[in-house]
This record gives structure tokens, sequence and C-alpha cells, in this order.
DNA sequence: CTTTTGACTTATT
DNA sequence: AAATAAGCCAAAA
């Protein structure tokens, strides 16, 4: 079962969001602060996902700004990289993803389409 | 209302 | 490249 709080709350747009990241990409936490409608507020967002373990929400698709997770202090980091592998995303030896390429972004699921409007 | 807290980020050694 | 410091913001108490 989900957490859904107040649709409107920031919490509920920064789950919505995690839930549309496609498998094998990523995106970070001061990224999807931006997104949600608060810049600045990667902390939090942070804070969110710590629910978010044992949900149905894609959690491990989040990782920070270096490309690498943030969960290593909390013990389960080895099992983030460890889906994110199963998923495709591959970490170097200083346990970083290339974030340049697999970063994703909302409006990339629509391409040609875009210019419909 | 004020204070505290973090799965963060960026700039600076 | 790695470690520190300071800034940042939304919730909960």
């Amino acid at each position: 079962m989900t957490v859904m709080p107040d649709p409107a709350s920031f919490r509920a747009r920064v789950l919505a969001l995690v839930e549309r990241i496609p498998a094998g990409r990523v995106m970070t936490y001061g990224q999807l602060a931006t997104l949600a409608g608060a810049p600045g507020a990667a902390r939090q967002v942070g804070f969110i996902m710590s629910g978010l373990a044992g949900t149905d929400l894609p959690w491990q698709r989040v990782i920070n700004a270096q490309g690498a997770v943030s969960t290593d202090r909390l013990g389960f980091g080895d099992i983030q990289r460890g889906l994110l592998t199963a998923e495709g995303v591959t970490f170097g030896a200083s346990g970083r993803c290339d974030l340049g390429r697999l970063q994703w972004w909302p409006d990339e699921q629509t391409d040609a389409q875009a210019s419909l409007f």
C-alpha cells in the first residue's frame, strides 16, 4: 500500500514524479524538489523517501546529484545499487553512475508529440 | 508562532 | 579527488 497524503502537498507531488521514473533511469533529490515546486528542498525530498522503502514506488531510482546512492549510511545502499543494476544501471568503482546519460526528465516521454502544441 | 531535523547541494579548502 | 562548511526548504513537534 502506498502512502497517499494531500494531493496538494509537496510530498504528493514528489511521489507522483517518482512513480513515473522509467526502469533503468534515475532522478536526483534536487531535481525532484524543483519539479515539485520547491527548488532547494532536496533534503526534504530525502526525508519523504525514508518512508518509501517497502512501498510500490521505485524509490531506488532516486539518487543524489553526484550520481551515487545516499543510502549507504542507512544500511541498504547495496540493496539499492543491486536493484538499479538489475535494471541496467551501471556503477563505477567510485560508486557513481553516469547521470548525464541516465537522469530522466518527465518530458522525455514526449518527443515529437510536444510540437503539436 | 519558533525550533529541530534530514536518503541534499554547492562552494570552498 | 576527498573532506568541510554553510545554505537550503518543507514537515512535524
